[in-house]
DNA sequence: CATACTTTTGACCACCTGGTTAAACCAAAT
DNA sequence: ATTTGGTTTAACCAGGTGGTCAAAAGTATG
């Protein structure tokens, strides 16, 4: 326990994710690390074998924070529109405050595949189910017949793509970062508006 | 003119795009270049100065195919909803033979901002004036009131999300590459459903 | 054949990176 | 004060990287 009310584990855990979240594992480099954690370069070797291993960390606790909260929402019993009003408002949020994650896993993930395989076990993660679960509970409380998988993937791709293209629309549209800040703000509602307007122009959505 | 009625510097700019495409600028190296087109690492260097130059022509390669149809299906004289169409249907088709284009390109613009800059003047490419004539001819020929810019990034979003998510997709589902092949085949119509229902949902579309 | 020019190659280098190691430091217990 | 254990550091190393260079090979021109 010395600086900040932190152990030095802690602090040099905290700088491997600052940098890792922006650099990715090619790009970050141990003594980044070490600097932004104020602290000499084998330090981090001491308590993280290599980088490996301490990207592992990162990685799993990046991973571990989305996976959770989506397994949480989509088991609950709430009926299914407010699941979906729920989890949109928790990722865009969420996605808001830490907008490099997005590209730190995905690339993370094209880096190192099989980055998760264990991490899926660990976690006794069943997306099948979950699926299922979607596809039933719209079934019947809306009365419309959708592919959950894509419909899901949906989701994700509404959410998380502009934080991934956030370089794209900074060049391409010339924006300042609060602009942008701006923009994903509005996406808070728009983007919950598109996708429920979306299930409406199914056959057979009850009105009203 | 040698091998394969290619000249050696067409020989390794293919070979560039290979490696670049699948590795990003930090990943790909030099050797493999040199490898892959099956030449000495030192002529890599003759034709292309240097690898910042080499990326930079793989990557304007990439990026201007995507922009030049972009443009070419919005400001064709097409009504709006066969326009929404074209564009899925060929964004999907493209990025279907190309799923390593989008991570490639996003990745890269991480990597390097600024990389676009240039070309954008270069191209003289307007997107403000694309998402204005979006917004009147939906306006227009659907009588609805849509934010355009959020409905454009969605489009994208829905397109191309689902490849920069393969790795993911990958592991989490257990899905094999062949399975992954039919899940994009089955894009091609449930995301061009999704994007119209959506528009129907909105007030006042007109019915039938 | 001789000359001049371009293309291709192998050897080489300076630099950076992750990782190791032995010594120094330090706090607590004897 | 001395010992003991964990903690922190500086110096160092092996391997890989982009890039250079001078010589060799090839090709056209006189």
């Amino acid at each position: 326990m010395d600086k900040n009310n932190q152990t030095t584990e802690e602090r040099i855990l905290a700088a491997s994710k600052k940098v890792f979240h922006t650099r990715g594992f090619d790009g970050a480099r141990m003594q980044e690390i070490a600097n932004e954690a104020g602290v000499n370069k084998s330090l981090v070797h001491y308590y993280f074998r290599n980088k490996e291993s301490l990207f592992k960390s990162v990685f799993e606790d990046a991973f571990g924070q989305l996976l959770t909260k989506m397994n949480e929402v989509f088991f609950s019993d709430l009926p299914i529109i407010a699941k979906i009003e729920t989890f949109l408002h928790f990722y865009l949020d969420f996605l808001a405050m830490n907008s490099y994650l997005p590209w730190f896993i995905l690339n993370g993930l094209h880096e190192r595949p099989g980055q998760l395989k264990e991490l899926m076990d660990r976690m006794q993660m069943s997306p099948q189910r979950l699926i299922n679960r979607i596809h039933d509970q719209v079934k019947e409380e809306l009365n419309i017949e959708i592919d959950p998988l894509h419909f899901f993937i949906n989701m994700l791709s509404l959410s998380i793509f502009p934080f991934l293209a956030r370089p794209l629309i900074l060049s391409v549209l010339g924006y300042s970062p609060e602009m942008l800040g701006q923009f994903y703000e509005e996406r808070k509602t728009k983007v919950p508006e598109f996708i429920l307007n979306a299930l409406k122009g199914y056959e057979n959505y009850p009105s009203k």
